[in-house]
DNA sequence: CTGAAAGCGCTTACAG
DNA sequence: CTGAAAGCGCTTACAG
């Protein structure tokens, strides 16, 4: 064994020195390519062992003009909603061979710029992106140069590229029809900014149920603004003041849900509650936690697919993939208004 | 605007050749170097914007010598505790001017290794790994010409390296002593596979903390094995059975707390309940869920600046590094064992 | 201030 | 079957 030197890595060109043949013959060998007689593959095999080489793959990637490697950009990779998209998108790299960057834009539109293009600069095979920012214009170029991105759960604004997105519309409607179901007249709206996608969604899907079943909506049950906690615990106790308070609640996102519950936690009497986003342990509360629960694991998944169908050579239209979402029952939206 | 082709980028060549200036001052400019004339940077820049060139960064780095990119390897990037950790090495990375790839071992040594192996090939800079396999010697050789490891959660096996571990036995020690102030003499032990270091650990500290308290241990309270439910769900009914049931529970990790709150959510007569790992929405349960709260934040950090100090030339002895856990009292531990 | 040459570690295209 | 040459898109080292 001869060691080699601290930090350096032998090379093909060391390898071949060592067998005393030419660097071709030398990536034939590690590359499993035929046409290398036993003696030369054995020596240059040897040659291998003995100083401790393995191959670049950088260096291979960039004579081959791919880079086999996708970059995920999250909201905040430190999310259970995020973290499940990733592990979905992975499995998909993983089957096409190809390793996977990812990165949080932590909801801040210049960072997910600053992110995407360093990883465009690494010349990434393609994106899927977790909008924050509002205008990915700046993606034009990159997606013209042949980079595909996808858009997951979020579409993307002022381009038009593939986006895969759950049904927030449809599975509010089912939701809100569900507690109107239950008898329940006046329901409140907790939601994020109106401005993001997935809370404009969601509140059409609102009004679209309560229109369906001939429900008048007052503005004043719909509350969108702010996630902070502080915000959201403000406008779930409003809801439930006055003479007409709401009877059932439908919080539109899981921090939106998690701070309602602790409102209403200190409450006698609570209203039907019915969340967004499943919540882990959310069976486990008293009572169970209703929930409209997304399928991260699906749109993690067909976002990475389109992705490499593109990748592929799919060159169709831009399409837009909505995801079901599914309506799980656990005894918090269950319970009719109060009598009276 | 000249129409790049699909798919092909322009290189530093086409700057030079449309600007009619020397390769070296694009670069140059592009890399915002000094000692170019105001008139030849304006030309370049020019062509920079003719053409839509962007720098290659993955051919930049191979001729640097580094990538600028390390990799996480998890268990799984989609688990809450994973994915915080996941977050933290990538605040600490960026903060370094690199970029993450992530990887899910799938608690499969063997993938692991093939992941490691990939990310090595790539020739990235660092590693972090939070280790599934038994053996991590096949990481001697990388970490020999240069490339640093430094372990998470669990220690390397079979190699010196740095590892940065929660304060396993010391949390647990701290939580059954708890549990015993509280009353309680006859506590169970719910793990996964004594094996895995982080469980034998925190078994080492119930022993220990039962020891101190001159407290026997009963064989048949400790309960460890695979981690699927109704493995879990056997064993904490087993422990509840009989004329002697324990009369405190702890479930050592976050999946096992899980399955035991929904086997103790059927009961009338609950154990006292203490929990290694915090949960989502633990604060919201009746009762509160008390937990030994690892920092997953300080983890990571911690790995990815002990892993850049290496990278910046630290070469003192393999590290240990012990991360403090919490003891957040909600509730659920707090009540004594029942009288008599 | 400017640029031609060599090289990072590989693969591609081609000649022997 | 084998390998010398050119090139992937940049930077480094050096000469003008």
């Amino acid at each position: 064994m001869t060691p080699t030197r601290h930090g350096t890595r032998p090379t093909m060109n060391d390898v071949a020195a060592r067998a005393g043949v030419g660097l071709k013959t030398v990536s034939r060998v590690v590359n499993g390519e035929s046409g290398v007689t036993p003696a030369m593959a054995e020596r240059v095999r040897a040659a291998i062992a003995e100083l401790g080489f393995r191959r670049n793959d950088s260096a291979r990637l960039l004579r081959t003009g791919r880079t086999a490697s996708i970059a995920l950009l999250l909201e905040d990779i430190g999310d259970p909603f995020s973290s499940q998209l990733a592990r979905a998108v992975e499995d998909v790299a993983v089957e096409q061979g190809c390793l996977l960057f990812t990165g949080s834009s932590a909801e801040d539109g210049e960072r997910e710029r600053e992110l995407a293009m360093a990883f465009c600069a690494r010349r990434v095979d393609g994106l899927v992106i977790v909008p924050s920012g509002t205008d990915h214009s700046y993606l034009e170029p990159e997606i013209a140069s042949g980079t595909p991105v996808v858009f997951l759960d979020r579409p993307a604004a002022g381009i038009d590229a593939d986006a895969i997105l759950s049904d927030n519309a449809g599975g509010t409607r089912q939701g809100v029809a569900h507690l109107i179901r239950h008898g329940h007249r006046r329901i409140g709206f907790v939601g994020d900014l109106p401005g993001i996608h997935t809370c404009a969604e969601r509140l059409r899907g609102y009004r679209e149920a309560m229109a369906r079943a001939h429900l008048p909506v007052d503005e004043r049950w719909v509350a969108t603004g702010p996630t902070d906690p502080p915000r959201v615990a403000r406008a779930v106790a409003r809801l439930l003041e006055g003479p007409e308070p709401v009877t059932a609640l439908l919080t539109a996102n899981n921090r939106i849900t998690a701070t309602a519950l602790g409102v209403l936690a200190g409450r006698d009497v609570r209203p039907a509650l019915l969340g967004f986003d499943d919540l882990e342990l959310a069976e486990l509360l008293t009572p169970g936690l209703t929930v409209i629960a997304q399928d991260p694991a699906a749109l993690g998944r067909t976002a990475a697919r389109v992705l490499f169908e593109r990748l592929h050579g799919e060159t169709g239209q831009a399409r837009r993939i909505e995801i079901p979402t599914r309506l799980i029952a656990r005894g918090s939206a269950e319970t009719g208004p109060p009598a009276g």
